[in-house]
DNA sequence: ATGGTAGGAAGCCTA
């Protein structure tokens, strides 16, 4: 049986975006696509376009900012929305369901900056409730992966400016701190473990021709129990859609998990 | 020290 390729892409805006997403699942053909920064609601997103390419889909909109999807060719069950630990976010930032037996969520995890601002303890919170929430999914004992935007830079070689970017949210000890948390839960971080020594970014920045310049940095990730661990194929950044014509400033990240045995 | 670009909503916020 063949692997389930699940990918991440933030598509900054799905409308504005949805030519480039139409021609990457074509392309790209994944079994499951985690997106992120929708920008619109629930009932103003592209369904049919998507649905036509053989995709079910699975949101958690919000008008102008956040919202999230899961697509996914095979059935999508027991779906939550919102990440649990605060009934009063409003932001659609978390959706999770199972797919063939896999939990997967699509995580848009706040910015933070500026970090004088209220961002940067919303998104520390933030970044602590999803550890508690990842360490009730491990006590399941699935496999689970844990795609998106995640807006932390784990360590100096993922970012083209390492000093020009140590006070970001991005960087900040406070956010690495929490991401390392997460991995201590006993979380592997996909691409970090079949590239062990390589430098790949995954978002450049529309201004000053960060493109062009490979002037990026990796912030787009994915995070797996130790029974999808033990399933992982094959992970690559695929750089082709940032290259296109009205691009996201992400590009899509894809992990390979193979079948049980 | 500032502004550079993109998207959305509506003439400012988020990234």
């Amino acid at each position: 049986m063949a692997p389930m390729k699940i990918a991440t892409w933030n598509v900054n805006s799905i409308k504005a975006r949805l030519p480039r997403v139409v021609e990457w699942l074509e392309q790209a053909q994944p079994d499951v696509a985690l997106l992120q920064e929708l920008k619109v609601t629930d009932e103003a997103f592209p369904r049919e376009v998507i649905e036509d390419l053989g995709y079910n889909i699975a949101t958690h909109g919000q008008k102008t900012y956040n919202g999230v999807a899961i697509l996914s060719k095979r059935p999508i069950e027991d779906v939550q929305r919102g990440l649990p630990g605060d009934d009063g976010d409003e932001q659609a930032r978390y959706i999770e369901a199972t797919i063939d037996t896999v939990r997967v969520a699509s995580i848009y995890l706040p910015n933070g900056n500026p970090t004088d601002s209220e961002k940067f303890p919303y998104k520390l919170a933030w970044m602590d409730r999803l550890i508690d929430h990842a360490r009730e999914l491990l006590s399941y004992e699935d496999a689970t992966v844990l795609g998106g935007d995640y807006n932390v830079i784990p360590e100096d070689r993922d970012c083209y400016d390492p000093a020009g970017f140590a006070t970001d949210a991005l960087c900040r000890p406070e956010s690495r701190a929490r991401w390392r948390q997460l991995q201590f839960l006993g979380l592997t971080e996909a691409f970090r473990a079949r590239h062990p020594d390589i430098s790949a970014y995954s978002y450049w920045d529309y201004q000053g021709g960060a493109w062009q310049k490979d002037h990026g940095v990796r912030i787009d990730h994915f995070l797996l129990s130790p029974q999808a661990a033990d399933r992982l194929g094959k992970v690559e950044i695929d750089r082709t859609p940032r290259g296109k014509e009205r691009p996201s400033d992400h590009t899509p990240v894809w992990c390979e998990i193979e079948p049980a045995l």
